[in-house]
Parts: structure tokens; sequence; C-alpha cells
DNA sequence: GGGAATGATGGAAGCGCTCCCACCCATTGA
DNA sequence: TCAATGGGTGGGAGCGCTTCCATCATTCCC
């Protein structure tokens, strides 16, 4: 038991082997990997003298070594297609990487950041994920024409959508807030208390979320007999906001409620209705859509739709995880959300 | 030349192998992996065969079994050690994360985000970077207790610090702004203009920044003969920053400006002088730090000390490419970035 | 008490790649 | 003419790890 074998290698090399880890507990190479796993079929003895040569040698195991017999990598991937700008400005993606990360920090896994400008880095980033660097991956902030589903799918790497995808949505997972009926319950909210002239500004043209919300708003007004014309895009920005509101009560001086598609952008709005002395929520009711911190920080502070972001992160990054272990045989699922309604003093 | 030898693996198992390339090109594996990496000692005929067999068979290299034997990884990590909340928040990190990020794309390096709870994840994280499982680490927003610097000196990783680090600094390297340069101008200024009772909200005790900034101020007002005993800290958020301007009014009613160490905390303190019936400038100037976005959304706009965050990162990113890449005999280095004043309508 | 489970063990075969080194074949200079 | 160069090439030895499999040592049950 304790005979001292001769080592493949020698110690030289700077940081200790599993050989010399074997060695030192006098076991084989195969008995410590094993202890060091999990310890299945390892007796108490064997355990305990691996466990202590690894702690007196400092023994950490080769990830690449590792990762080249058992093809995981304990890593996933958070890709964000978009402009790197633009993400970190946003408390959407701030929250999402706290929900990724809380997951990731209960196993032993790893988070690899992948910002990938638009057009430019794709192929880059697609490469990257074809050659198996990382065990998933999570996708957020898509647009319609990057076709990340798709080229996800083909790739056979497994991945978790935060928000459904424009195109390719039946073949991949996701998990999505229901974007429709918090904008209609927001808007039912506002008929309910008497506003019959209501406008939306909605989100950009490219991005289901946006879409989504705007039908809710629609199947509300039109359910109750209103008139669904006052529409403008913004891209979710406080500046687009802005923009839209003008052109809104530009066209529709007689509006007496605004839907909007995101905080940001009814902060936007606010700020337009304060400008033209219209008062919030007496001449205009506005809702907004996240409260993700900033929702409460406009004056006065906004009634809005709450998507829970980083509970949603969390159950993708599960949901993700629980696709790596599988490997196959899962097929896409979809988790979708209840958002709820959080009312302050802007209706 | 066209021989087609046996290849030492079937193509059963997934995705091709350098084996495969190698066989479908007709050379040796030697040959088709010189002529991938860089394609030294390879003739013009040979690299074109192997260049066609990566094409036609979608190889891309297995990272881990080259990482094994290079002993490289191609990542780097993000090291921060914060709670996430906070950090997520901080247009710091956003302009950090940016910098990093923007160096990493011109190569093909990732970028693995590390982000640890102070006290809690310290040991797996250390434990990570010892691992090798990155080749160097950017290390941001440290704090005294962490002794980060020493721990990263000893597993011996290329690191880089953004900001110089309380203990340890003369064993790693580091980008800073001249942090109290910055502060200095920014009182000189005051002081030039006639204010001659100035206050200061400082930062938290645990970071060099907020000491280094209290020291440019204290240097300025000595030097000018002023009294130099209206300070409070904060924690560089907003609300701390009201909380600081509360009691610095409490206690000197009579100050006539405000040098404040970061811009989030003077708009908490332009919040307050508001409140307060203080007009500025006229009656009280209010001068920030950091100028990342923050400055030109208060009213009145902040006059500022800018650091460049985004180019301090770039520069600390290429100093760490510069030192994996040298990997010895490169020793600890500093680099100090001169702050620049912006003169806006606070003052 | 004997054969079948059951559990622990080590030998050895790779995982896919890089790189050292020996080799070959043209050149070149003496 | 021959030795000396040198670019191009392939054989083969690892990098450090996991895991299959054969081998024993135990234990159990009829």
């Amino acid at each position: 038991m304790t005979r001292v074998t001769t080592p493949r290698t020698s110690p030289l090399s700077g940081s200790p082997t599993l050989d010399e880890v074997a060695r030192v507990a006098g076991v084989s190479r195969a008995t410590a990997s094993r202890a060091i796993n999990g310890g299945q079929r390892v007796s108490a003895r064997a355990q305990e003298a691996v466990d202590e040569a690894v702690r007196t040698l400092g023994y950490v195991p080769n990830p690449a070594a590792r990762s080249l017999v058992t093809r995981r990598t304990d890593s996933i991937a958070v890709l964000v297609p978009e402009p790197d700008d633009r993400v970190f400005s946003d408390p959407f993606f701030a929250g999402t990487l706290r929900g990724v990360n809380r997951v990731l920090s209960e196993r032993d896994i790893q988070l690899v950041l992948l910002l990938a400008r638009p057009g430019a880095d794709t192929a880059r980033t697609l490469r990257y994920l074809t050659n198996r660097h990382v065990d998933g991956a999570i996708v957020t902030s898509h647009h319609r024409e990057d076709r990340l589903a798709e080229h996800l799918a083909e790739i056979g790497l497994p991945c978790v959508f935060g928000g459904r995808p424009w195109t390719g949505g039946e073949r991949v997972a996701y998990v999505d807030v229901d974007n429709a009926a918090g904008e209609r319950e927001a808007t039912e909210l506002l008929i309910g208390s008497g506003r019959s002239r209501i406008g939306t500004i909605a989100g950009p043209h490219d991005m289901t979320a946006a879409a989504d919300r705007l039908a809710g708003w629609r199947q509300a007004m039109s359910a109750a007999g209103l008139a669904d014309d006052a529409v403008e895009h913004g891209d979710f920005t406080e500046a687009s906001g802005e923009t839209a509101a003008r052109a809104l009560l530009d066209r529709h001086p007689d509006l007496d409620a605004l839907v909007v598609a995101s905080d940001l952008m009814a902060a936007g709005a606010l700020r337009v209705l304060t400008e033209r002395g219209r008062s919030v929520p007496d001449d205009v009711a506005v809702v907004g859509f996240d409260d993700l911190g900033v929702a409460e920080r406009t004056t006065p502070q906004l009634t809005t739709v709450r998507q829970p972001v980083v509970e949603m992160a969390e159950r993708a990054t599960r949901l993700l995880l629980e696709r790596v272990d599988a490997m196959e045989g899962s097929h896409p699922m979809r988790v979708i959300i209840p958002p709820t309604l959080v009312q302050r003093a802007s209706t």
C-alpha cells in the first residue's frame, strides 16, 4: 500500500499532477482520480490518503486535460449580440447577469461574456461556440436579423434564449415574460379608471418583446371598443421615449393616457409631459414596463408592469444546465412568466 | 503526396480532428498543425491542401487539446470583488468592461467574468485562477481587506490592477488615474474663482482612489491656507452623497463650494442643495469626479474631473497581454493617466 | 463450505493537439 | 566532385486527465 511506484513524470513542471498525488497517496492514478471526483468505488482508507496528498501538494486538476476527456468545460457563455455601449447602461442586462451568476456560483461553473457587435463579430462568436469552448449559452437581447436561434440549433450547442426569438423559436428553449398579458393588463387598468384616449409608445420593430407588448395594448383597446391608432415606436431608450412622446402628443393632443413599453422611454415621456404643462396623472396617466429601478426614481413614480428579470435569468440558467446535463433527449422548452402590475403615482 | 494514410482515429466522434484534416490534405498531422498555426516551414502546396481540407471538413481545433500542450487558454479574467448589485449599476464598471472587450476582440481572446462576493467567493475564485483556467486577470474595484494583489502575486498569474491596490502595489502592475492631481486641480479651480469655504465629500475609507482624491483636496486647501475640516465620507453612491451633503451643510452652513469624489455622489449633493434652497453655482459651487455620463444629466450640468475609463481599461488590457506574452522577466509596471477637468455649469 | 455477487484496485488506452528531432532532397560553395 | 547548408516533412513522444476492463479480495447466501 505504501510502496512507492515510479511516477510517469517528474515534479519539475511546476504544479503537481495527478501522478504525484497518486504516488504520495500510495495509490494508482486511477484510484486518485476516482477519489478526487466524488469518490465512487473508493475505500475510506484510499480516499483519506488521496485527500491528504492533495492537501499537502496543493494539487489542483488541470482543467484542459480534464476537459479533453470529459468533453465538458464547466463554463457557459452569456451571448449579447448588441453594441456594448447600450448593453451596459441597461438594467435589464445587469439583472440578467446577476441571475445567471447566482445560479452558476452554486455549481462550479464559470461565465464567459460574449459581446458581439451585431454584424461584425457574429462569425467569430459562432466559431467560438462551435469549438465547444463552453458547454452552453444563454442568449439575450437578440434581434430579428441575427438568426441566432437557427445558427445555434445547427451547431447543436445547448442554449436558452432570454425572450422569444423571432424565428427558430420552435427549435430552441426560451424563457420569456408574458409581454402581451402584461401590457393588456396595464391598458385595462387605465380603461377601468376611465381613460379612453390611450396612446402607446412601443419598442423597436425588430424585437419580439416590443411586438408582443404592442399586441397586448391592441387587444385591450379593441376589446373595449377604443381606437388603437395612437402608436409611436422608440428603441427602449429615454431619448427615443421623448421623441415618441412629442410626436404622439402632436398628432393626438387629446390623449389622456400613455402605455409605454419600457420605463426608460416612460421617463422620457414624463419629461415631455411636464415640459408641455400636462400634469401626471391628472391630465395624462402613464404606465411603463420593466420595474428595474428606474420606475421608482421618476417624478411622479411610475406605475409599471414588472418583469422579474433576475428570476427569469435564474430560470433560464437552470434550464440551460439541465439541458447541458441531459445532452440529448431534451426537446425545446418554453417558460412563460406572468408579469405583475405595480401601481404607483403615475396612474 | 495523395496517398491516403491510415487515420489514428475514426471520424465517428462528431467533429473532425486534425488527423482527418491531415489525411484529407494528404500530409502528416505535424504539417497540418503547422499550416493551421501560421504556416512556418510549410510549402505553399501543403498549405493550400490543408486550407482546403479545413474548409471542406469544417474543422475547428479543439481548444482543450491545444491548451493542454501550449499551456495557454486564450482567455483572461475580469475579476470584480464586489457584490454584484453595485457593480452593474456603476458606469465605471461598464466602461471598464467595454475597454477590456475592445482590446480582446482584436486578438482572439475571450473574457471570463469573475464576480466574487467579497468574503464568500474569494477562495473559490483564487482556486479558479490557480488552475490556470485563464492566462491572466484584470482586477478592478478591489478593497483594502481582500489582499488580492498579494494572493495573485503568489500564484504568479499575470495580472493588472485597475487602480492602485492598497497593499502589494510594488508587486503587481496597475493602471490608475492621477486622483490626487485631479482633485487638487478641481479644488484650485474653485479657489481661483474666489471660493474659500470648500468642503469635500470623499469616497469610502477602504479604496485608494478615495484616499488619493481626499489627499488632493487637502493639498490644495492647505497650499491656499484654507481650513480642511469640512469632510464627509460616502460610498460613491447617489444616496450616500445625499446623506453626506446633509451632514456637511448641517455642520458647516457657510460652505460656498463642494468637491465631491464621484459624480453620483455629487448628483445626490445637488439634490440636497436644491432642497435647501441653495442655488448652484451662485451660492454653492460643486465639482464631481468621473464624467461617465451622469455629469451631463444633472441640473445644472456638473463640472467634473474626467477619468478616461475606457482608455484606462484598454491600457490595462494591453499591458496584461504583454505580460502574458512575455511570461517572465517583466517586472511590475504602473501607468498613471492624467485626468482632465471638464467645466460645466455647476462652478 | 463453495460459488456468486459485490467492492476496490491498477494497468493501459486514449482524448486531440503541439513540437522536438531525425530525415530527405535540393541547392550551394569549395 | 563532395561536404555543407537549409527548408520541408513526418514519426513519435508527450501534455494531464478519465475511464474501461481485468484482476483480486471480500462477503454473502444456500
